[in-house]
DNA sequence: ATGTGC
């Protein structure tokens, strides 16, 4: 005796999707309701189509109803995700100064189903995934282009209490310990490597991707790299008398750093990035946002790696200042230092959440930073207002107006020269795409952030290196081993 | 930003 209709046919003709969904519930119907009236089974079978969630822990459908659920709910399961239809809402601080693809950019970031709040710095630009100057708070996710390519990319300040005056007249002194405290250049590396606790770091050992850079790590360990990074002396204003324990108001010497993390972040980076794409496909534009939840295996690498990669350009900064601090026979008043290019777990609104700044520094409310300008133009030591809009943020720094093309295409080194001396500025490397026309005028983006940040003092530039034509690796042959010309001989 | 290959 047949005991009821149900077939694949009438399961098809209901709506049930294919494979797997029909076959585990014909198996259900056959296995436990042999005797059921046909109407009572297909009275059954319309409920959980329409709500499969009802039937989650059902005796009957409960595998059935787990097949049915929508695979886009779980947004922390891999495969394909769409986006949010309305984005959440999100500051942007000096809209007219920002390029149309920036804002694109964060708009795309503002529709991914983690994000809980975001910002718009004023020195934003177009960047990878999430654009430089973007802010991102989100739930349980970690974006390894919401970080960045250099991971820990940070300041890094020492006030010397000795009268910028010196700096003139013993300019020949600073720019030689400049040069010789610091390396610069993609891919240099040193040939007597320095000594610091991160290179202890067990987490090194933790993962095959760390310990299989760890050893080039070692060897960069205290460079600067390339691109807008540098090691510069400059003229230390404080002129907030109550922030800085032990700095009056006044004037003094200062060493500041800009580097990251080299080429040990570059790689997790590349890895995590790449691993994230392939667990969390996303749409179009936002392919380059996908992320990793802290609590899958991947994400708590990346978390462990990125830590790590923080410690590392910390400690790169650190290598360079001792240098400096011992050649110059003191120790510093104080140092400040900021990451910028990072993420942390923070709590807003009550709600902890993992914050990505992309090019954007810590600014909760005391927490120090510095704002670097340009080669000429002063940079801000700055404390933050801990503004919610803003995701506790500001700029780090003035921000591009010209593309490095273009900035090659239309400055001259005439210009350039001009410049560098109405400005008092000795350069040592550099190139025009890192000239002063390149960038925004660092006061008006400092107007766009006075809600953001408070300044207590500044730093004007004197000696300035950066990475010189001969260090870049791209102006030679593609297959010339460029890197043992410079490697440094110590 | 890094320094090697979609």
């Amino acid at each position: 005796m047949k005991s009821n209709i149900i077939t694949a046919k009438s399961l098809r003709a209901m709506g049930f999707p294919e494979s797997p969904v029909i076959p585990v519930v014909l198996e259900a119907v056959k296995k436990h309701l042999k005797h059921t009236a046909s109407a009572d089974i297909e009275a059954q079978l319309k409920a959980l189509l329409q709500a499969p969630e009802n039937f989650y822990n059902d005796s009957v459908f409960a595998t059935a109803a787990q097949k049915l659920k929508p695979p886009v709910e779980d947004t922390t399961t891999g495969g394909d995700i769409s986006l949010n239809s309305t984005g959440i809402s999100f500051a942007i601080y000096g809209a007219s100064g920002i390029e149309a693809g920036a804002m694109h950019q964060m708009y795309t970031a503002a529709k991914l189903p983690v994000a809980v709040a975001g910002a718009l710095m004023p020195d934003a630009h177009q960047g990878y995934g999430l654009p430089i100057g973007g802010v991102l708070a989100t739930n349980n996710a970690v974006i390894p282009y919401g970080v960045g390519v250099d991971i820990g990319c940070r300041m890094c300040l020492s006030i010397f209490d000795i009268v910028p005056t010196e700096l003139v007249q013993r300019e020949n002194f600073f720019t030689r310990e400049l040069l010789e405290a610091t390396l610069f250049g993609s891919g240099a590396q040193f040939k007597q490597p320095a000594n610091h606790a991160v290179m202890d770091s067990d987490v090194f050992d933790a993962l095959p991707l760390l310990k299989s850079l760890k050893d080039r790590a070692w060897r960069q360990l205290g460079s600067s790299g390339s691109g807008n990074h540098f090691a510069e002396f400059g003229a230390v204003h404080i002129v907030d008398a109550d922030t800085l324990p032990g700095v009056p108001a006044g004037t003094y010497i200062g060493l500041l750093t800009h580097s990251g993390s080299r080429a040990l972040g570059a790689n997790i980076a590349a890895h995590y990035t790449k691993l994230a794409k392939q667990l969390r496909r996303l749409p179009g534009d936002a392919a380059n946002l996908a992320w990793l939840t802290l609590d899958e295996e991947a994400g708590a690498e990346y978390w462990m790696a990125m830590n790590l990669a923080g410690d590392y350009a910390s400690a790169c900064h650190h290598i360079i200042h001792a240098k400096v601090a011992r050649q110059l026979g003191r120790r510093p008043l104080t140092m400040i230092e900021n990451h910028h290019n990072f993420a942390w777990k923070e709590t807003w609104n009550g709600q902890e959440v993992i914050v990505h700044r992309k090019g954007a520094t810590p600014a909760a409310a005391g927490v120090l930073g510095i704002i670097p300008g340009s080669m000429t133009a002063p940079g801000y030591i700055v404390k933050g207002r801990g503004e919610m809009a803003s995701v506790n943020s500001a700029s780090h720094g003035a921000g591009r107006l010209m593309s490095r093309s273009k900035a090659m295409q239309n400055i001259t080194h005439e210009a350039m020269k001009a410049e560098l001396k109405k400005h008092g500025v000795k350069l040592l490397g550099g190139g025009l795409d890192e000239a002063p026309f390149a960038y925004k005028d660092i006061q008006a983006v400092m107007q766009e952030q006075t809600s953001l940040v408070d300044i207590i003092g500044s730093f004007q530039p004197k000696i300035v290196q950066m990475c010189g034509d001969a260090q870049r690796g791209w102006r030679r042959g593609p297959r010339e081993k460029w890197h043992n010309d410079f490697v440094e001989g110590e």
